[in-house]
DNA sequence: AGCACGCCGACT
DNA sequence: GTCGGCGTGCTC
């Protein structure tokens, strides 16, 4: 009875489940090693995650070999095959897709046709040198090879249609750069600060450990997880930085160049292929010590890594919407468990979940106060609409307009805030009541005067302003605006100020970063007046001159089907109250609304934040709601509308019953029709400790639903959408 | 995810 | 007659 030693692999494909291969005579693979394979007639690069020795009658009869061992990438190591395997069972995504995330650079190496062969040699030899040697081994008379390029390891790629395998000679003598020494300019940090920073320094050898580090904007929480970062790096470990939105805050990287003397990595979505390619050599070989990044940083194979930081923890964009579904900030937690290392939380506005940890002791919690040279709070004015009895089309009332003058008069600057863009969000014919909706989204099309045209804000389509309405023949000036949009208040704030220097920013512009710089240079040197924008003025940046603060809607983000909406509203308001106002220059802030009497807004009017976070938690436990609960969601998405329902249907009749499970729906998505795809969701509520990952995949198991149609998990949903 | 196989419309 | 659309199914 022969025998054969196979490896079950793990391939970066969207199949959820493991591949075996034989592995040749000769070949010693360990578990995490890196190989390449035949895959359905595609060459394809993996990763071992099981070994077995078995009888060949009981292989798989179409067992193919593995055709080679990269031997000079190191394997995967235990932790990280660990960590990828419970994100995938946490999230309900393939295995191999994780996988994928986690190995950007094989992506790149793997691009080469089936026909090319291809010799991996050394960097350090010379692109002639590997020309020659390739030459050599390839016998004369072989077809030229194609290219030679430079990529560090650098890949000689010859095409040749008598290829049956790769040409590889390794180097097994690969250098490793020493990592770069700091060259610190540590700050001087107040008492407070330095207890908070020797707290976490002493956290580093003691195995997996959560801190909220919990300040107000301008209480030193950078300065405070620097030192800790600091000492990682020191110890000879990599930190990971994790930041919201990376491309639009640049600082921090300048601030750690100021701070380490080193250049760190930047790890985001934008950057180059090559540059990544250059990251990860030196992620791989330890050169690399702080890597600040988005949420895709986390999943990197890093060799020694001493601590991850997740910067403004609360921002829900650390969720990841589209393909896979995971919450950046709960990989990370479980990241750090895995690999036994602490993890800082760092916010102003912790989210809810994080501060209840913390209330529950499962977090510790570290609080930093203000400085005192910036102990004057801004007062929040709440401006009760009701009483207002604002013109029509007038949205700025007469205590904000006020408070904007006297700004104008002391030369402050004072900020508008509205998160909603365009001019206005419903454009009607008077004449016949036709309202402009997007053909391929159940969406009003918003009229942005910038650009004179009709723009969907969900796929992006655009269409001019018809002359004459579309249904009734009406000339547009039977044409009516509906409520208000950022370029509407503009509109109205250069009536009322028209001596004011006006800015409007919104992410419409095209160059987000670049536009943004220019806007805040302008308002750095105080060549601004009044400011007008949406979310993202509420985020990072330090005014200098602010002064004054007014939220048109303070009431807008509290949509209904949203748990978190209250919280979202509280966190957003209470980060753009703290950008009024500086040293020795009392800050205000105007926020117009309907419930001036609401918790929510007296907690915020009086900086009480935990009191905020007490009611919160008090209604989510009434609601049974996170944290006092787990969600899960289907959601049935696709077309035809019929099939779609169909579908639906069919999951209404093999709902799950688990004691202690609760399940909503269908309820058409809030947006039912997006980019022509028809949207049914359910909900599926259950107790702290359930797991409700199997029942949902069970679900999901009993429905074949056609390829037109599919079923979405999405765990711990946090927009419903 | 890819990619091949397979069955119906507009062209050399 | 065939080139090519994307619906369906498989990958050790």
């Amino acid at each position: 009875m022969t025998i054969v030693r196979l490896a079950r692999l793990c391939l970066p494909v969207v199949v959820d489940r493991l591949f075996d291969y034989e592995i040749p005579e000769g070949m010693n693979l360990d578990l995490g090693a890196f190989v390449q394979v035949n895959f359905a007639g595609r060459i394809m690069w993996g990763v071992v995650w099981e070994l077995a020795t078995i009888p060949r009658a009981e292989a798989h009869p179409k067992l193919k070999p593995i055709i080679t061992h990269y031997a000079h990438l190191p394997p995967l190591t235990a932790s990280l095959r660990h960590f990828l395997t419970t994100c995938a069972h946490y999230n309900c995504t393939p295995l191999g897709m994780m996988l994928k995330s986690s190995c950007p650079h094989m992506d790149a190496q793997q691009t080469e046709p089936t026909e090319r062969w291809i010799c991996l040699v050394h960097r350090d030899i010379p692109a002639s040198t590997a020309r020659t040697k390739l030459f050599d081994l390839l016998h004369e008379g072989s077809k030229p090879y194609s290219d030679v390029r430079e990529a560090g390891i650098s890949s000689a790629v010859v095409r040749s249609l008598e290829a049956l395998g790769a040409i590889r000679y390794e180097e097994r003598t690969r250098t490793t750069l020493p990592p770069p020494p700091l060259c610190v300019h540590a700050p001087t940090l107040t008492h407070a600060q330095r207890e908070a920073a020797d707290r976490l320094i002493a956290a580093q050898n003691e195995g997996y450990q959560c801190f909220m580090l919990d300040g107000a904007t301008g209480s030193g929480k950078t300065e405070v997880f620097f030192e800790a970062t600091e000492a990682v790096i020191r110890a000879g470990k990599q930190v990971v930085l994790l930041l919201p939105e990376i491309a639009l805050s640049l600082g921090i990287q300048q601030r750690a160049v100021q701070r380490f003397g080193i250049e760190p990595v930047l790890w985001h979505s934008s950057q180059t292929q090559s540059h990544r390619i250059r990251d990860l050599r030196r992620i791989l070989s330890g050169e690399a010590q702080l890597i600040i990044g988005a949420r895709s940083a986390l999943f990197l194979p890093y060799p020694h890594l001493g601590l991850i930081v997740i910067d403004e923890e609360h921002e829900s964009s650390y969720k990841q919407e589209d393909g896979a579904h995971y919450h950046g900030r709960d990989m990370g937690l479980l990241r750090a468990r895995i690999e036994g290392i602490p993890i800082i939380l760092a916010s102003a506005t912790p989210s809810l979940e994080t501060w209840h940890h913390c209330q529950e002791q499962r977090y510790h919690s570290i609080v930093l106060e203000r400085r005192a040279e910036q102990a004057l709070l801004p007062i929040i004015h709440r401006v009760d609409m009701r009483k207002e009895s604002l013109p029509k089309q007038r949205w700025i009332s007469t205590p904000l307009q006020n408070a904007i003058q006297r700004g104008l008069a002391a030369n402050t600057q004072s900020l508008l805030f509205l998160n909603r863009r365009g001019y206005a969000p419903l454009t009607l014919c008077r004449s016949c009541g036709h309202r402009y909706e997007c053909p391929s989204c159940s969406a009003w099309l918003v009229y942005h005067a910038q650009h004179q045209h009709l723009l969907c804000h969900h796929c992006g389509l655009t269409t001019p302003l018809p002359p004459t309405c579309p249904s009734c023949g009406a000339s547009h000036e039977q044409l009516s605006m509906v409520g208000v949009g950022i370029e509407r208040i503009a509109e109205e704030a250069r009536i009322l100020f028209p001596t004011a220097r006006l800015c409007v920013l919104s992410g419409d512009s095209h160059d987000k970063t670049h536009e943004m710089q220019i806007a805040l240079d302008s308002m750095q040197r105080n060549e601004v007046d009044i400011i007008i924008g949406t979310q993202l003025l509420a985020k990072g940046h330090h005014f200098p001159y602010l002064a004054c603060v007014g939220v048109i809607d303070g009431d807008s983000t509290a949509m209904g089907s949203d748990v978190r909406a209250m919280e979202k509203t509280y966190q957003l308001l209470h980060q753009l109250a703290g950008r009024a106002g500086r040293e020795q220059v009392q800050g205000e802030v105007y926020i117009q609304t309907y419930q001036p009497e609401s918790p929510m807004m007296n907690a915020l009017c009086s900086w009480d934040r935990d009191r905020f976070m007490r009611l919160e938690c008090e209604e989510r436990r009434k609601a049974s709601m996170p944290p006092y609960s787990r969600l899960a969601s289907l959601i049935i998405e696709g077309r035809p509308e019929e099939e779609v329902l169909r579908i639906v249907k069919e999951a209404q009749k093999n709902l799950p019953h688990v004691e202690g499970v609760h399940v909503f729906g269908p309820a058409p998505a809030p947006l039912y029709k997006l980019r022509n795809n028809y949207r049914y969701r359910f909900l599926l509520v259950g107790g702290k400790r359930t797991a409700l990952q199997p029942i949902i995949k069970a679900w999901c198991a009993a429905m074949n639903p056609p390829k037109t149609v599919q079923l979405r998990i999405d765990i711990d949903p946090i927009s419903f959408v």
